[in-house]
DNA sequence: ATTTAATACATAAGAATTTTATGCATAAAA
DNA sequence: TTTTATGCATAAAATTCTTATGTATTAAAT
């Protein structure tokens, strides 16, 4: 497969944790193959987090005590849930306002309108 | 020095080519110490770019062809000044627009008004 | 009935980009 | 006269991600 449309994905870089907090803070609840594909759903096919990138960021933030894992099994697959933990919340606000900040950042940036300084 | 009180730098993680291309598309010859000046300004200090990761830059724009570069003697230091060659400037276009891409979508991600899907 | 695609996890090698740490040198300011 | 600012450069290390695998179950398509 690996065919990717997309545009550059590698603007994404360094917001993939930020992103898996977000949805979380939004569910309350979700694995790993959830993750990606309510990403794919959300951007309309413009982001596509890889298995290989998703994993490890999910047991980091689970390392670093930002996220809690409870194993379900369903039929017989199984699946790990991870949900925030209170450090988990906390930390999902700090890096929602660092992002806000960052876009709003950028925005001015690369803004036309800002093209004579 | 190496002292930051800013936000998440990680994030700025793969925008760097794009900033550069910008920058250059709207002032149409600047040299790198320049650019970092101006960047510290507009983002009011919320991005500073390293030296260790602009120069390095510069020199892989220049290699793919984006950049021509003008040496120029500034009293007895010397300057390298760069500019969009044709092919920057069609390049530049395309980045600003995945630039813009990127930033709705991870507006529409983190934005709280999505908390329930 | 059987192959393919989707679901679901995992990890490891390599690539790309950046931080951190240097180095050299001139000019201005404290 | 020492520090700060200007101006370039590179190299080691860290970070993060892509690419490539691997294993296994289930649903869909041929």
């Amino acid at each position: 497969m690996y065919i990717c449309f997309m545009g550059n994905q590698k603007l994404y870089k360094g917001s993939l944790q930020t992103i898996i907090l977000k949805l979380l803070a939004s569910h309350s609840k979700m694995y790993g193959y959830e993750i990606t594909q309510k990403v794919k759903e959300l951007t309309k096919g413009e982001l596509n987090i890889t298995e290989g990138a998703l994993y490890p960021a999910l047991h980091k933030l689970e390392a670093d005590g930002l996220l809690d894992v409870e194993v379900a099994k369903v039929g017989n697959r199984l699946r790990k849930y991870y949900k925030l933990t209170e450090s988990g919340t906390k930390e999902t606000a700090n890096k929602l306002q660092e992002m806000q900040e960052f876009l709003k950042t950028m925005q001015h940036l690369v803004n036309p309108k800002f093209s004579v300084e």
